[in-house]
DNA sequence: AAGTTTAGTTTAAACGGTTAAACAATTAAT
DNA sequence: ATTAATTGTTTAACCGTTTAAACTAAACTT
């Protein structure tokens, strides 16, 4: 490996003092220099392609300029999706990104925040898993700078940038409700993840305003592990029940793709035997045999704010907390309206 | 803020050497430290709940155990899965990893690399792209320790991980010619990356093999800025030619994703009107009304060997150059069996 | 008793930058 | 001619570690 050059490389080649290249380096004390000397600096430090040493920087100005973003599992599209975005919207603010998955484990998460801690990063994006309240309050009570995404705890006072589950799931619901379906079946992943929650919510509280009693009784949770079977079953149950659904809402992306698998094969025609909401999208959805209608989640949106978010955050010495709720959009397609 | 606290604290508070807080936390000196003295050094650390200064440390001994990833677009499945591979593996040597999506061009990847070379990454784990030959060629020059994954280039020697795309795509064609489909088309992506035109190159071998001349006749290469319309098209004049083609083997991803969607359009039964393979897997797949023939890339050892190789190569001083090329497997679906 | 080991710890320089303060040499002001 | 301001540059400390080398005091040797 080559020796990296350095300032006092460039300094000692001219007989000048490192100070001095630093300066002109750095486009400083500008009106103070001597151009020629100035010139020199520059000529010799691109002749000898001369590279700043970030972490020599970073340890004088006790910043790297390095954020540290946290999400479920960067292989999901919906993590990966939101990682491009913050990577560049961070990019324009200079910043750079460590990224790590967690998969929605606490301690996993608090492995990651401790070794990226280690390496300094200026402040974390995080996407938390369940059970990391302590690890929040934690880290709150450190002065570390973070903002969370898509995941929120209301019980803690912290950035967050999040969608509005609840307002999305009741418009997918009313929506279904003003087509005229009325038994409306909701799958959602059981867990304690507010966003979740929230959607389940979102979903009753709309039947409830149409008037239905018994709001939960077409709502299926389904346990993660168990996902494939259960999302089956549940189906299935929903469909050969007394009253069978008309309709169906899928809490996610992968439980709609899940379930979209296995209606696909009962051979149902859609919309005609069944509606279909989910959330979130997917390329996947292209390839079933009748456009999905979806809630789509402003994603760009999402991590921007997230990263403009925790950037004034680092800037800023007063621990203001801000949250940001953002609107979710309902895009209709064919599987959700019977009357076309 | 609060002030992060520092060896010298511990240091100061007990009346020893910052040196000898740094031997006793690295757990060196092991026999001649004395063992109260230690234990009062650990205890406060812990109590004062100390984290090591990872830029002080990456400063001092020049390295930072942090690996520069860039690929094409980690927003898509493709690159997301091997990020999180390559995530994973470089945590189990201690590394962590710094990305940036280079969108297949060689400005930004060069770009990408001189931001990860300041923050003095020790080496480099590339998806290159086409045009970027100067570029590596420099970064060989400067003994920057670097694994091209996925695509290469035959004129550069430097390390390599990648696939056999020449043998996965004529095993591919092998198998449609197997099963009694004579007239294959194949669409491909134009491009001048060697692992692209190394899966064209494939699929006519096999059709000279099997006998047949002109075996250029139904391979039609198209534009990825123009992409669906291109495929559309592409498919249409395979279908309406003369001749028209038995089977479709789609060279990606994407391309079969756009295919598909085509080709449900037109009502085609798969496999008795035509048959398709495609190459790389995707969960978007199951959403089609016949399961896929795929080629399924060996992503985890992909990752896992780019990374090894990867730190080996840090490690040695003499650079010699490693190739590493992976086999792929042909997953049979019913889409690809005529005589089920 | 003098010399040699051993144990336990400190000293001090280095890594590659940044930056406030000091300095010397001009030039301008009074 | 003296003082003051300006210009151009250097000095030196610091960021938080690491680590070779030095040091001191006690414990063995012979």
């Amino acid at each position: 490996m080559k020796k990296n050059i350095s300032m006092k490389d460039i300094a000692q080649r001219l007989g000048v003092s490192t100070a001095l290249v630093s300066y002109v380096l750095n486009g400083q004390l500008k009106d103070r220099i001597n151009k020629d000397t100035a010139q020199k600096i520059k000529s010799l430090a691109e002749e000898l392609g001369y590279r700043p040493n970030h972490v020599a920087k970073s340890l004088k100005i006790n910043k790297t300029l390095t954020i540290g973003l946290i999400l479920a599992d960067i292989s999901n599209p919906f993590s990966a999706s939101l990682a491009r975005i913050i990577e560049d919207e961070a990019k324009r603010h200079e910043y750079t990104v460590i990224f790590g998955s967690a998969d929605e484990s606490a301690d996993k998460s608090e492995d990651l925040i401790r070794t990226l801690m280690s390496r300094r990063v200026d402040g974390f994006i995080l996407a938390a898993p369940e059970g990391s309240e302590e690890l929040l309050s934690a880290l709150k009570k450190q002065d570390i700078p973070f903002v969370l995404i898509d995941r929120y705890f209301p019980e803690l006072q912290v950035n967050t940038v999040t969608i509005n589950n609840f307002q999305a799931s009741a418009e997918a619901t009313n929506h279904l409700l003003e087509q005229g379906f009325s038994e409306i079946g909701m799958l959602n992943l059981k867990a304690d993840l507010l966003h979740l929650a929230e959607r389940s919510r979102g979903y009753k509280a709309a039947l409830i305003q149409a008037g239905q009693k018994d709001e939960g009784k077409n709502l299926k949770e389904v346990d993660e592990k168990n996902m494939i079977e259960e999302v089956h079953q549940a189906i299935n149950e929903l469909l050969n029940q007394p009253e069978p659904i008309q309709a169906i809402f899928f809490g996610n992306n992968n439980l709609a793709i899940e379930g979209l698998i296995h209606i696909r094969s009962l051979n149902i025609r859609i919309p005609e035997d069944l509606a279909i909401v989910c959330f979130d999208e997917s390329n996947a959805y292209n390839l079933f045999y009748c456009p999905v209608t979806y809630i789509r989640q402003p994603l760009a949106k999402l991590g921007q704010a997230a990263v403009k978010l925790l950037i004034e955050s680092i800037g800023n010495q007063e621990r203001s907390t801000n949250n940001i709720t953002l609107e979710a959009e309902l895009i209709i397609q064919k599987s959700s309206q019977k009357y076309i």
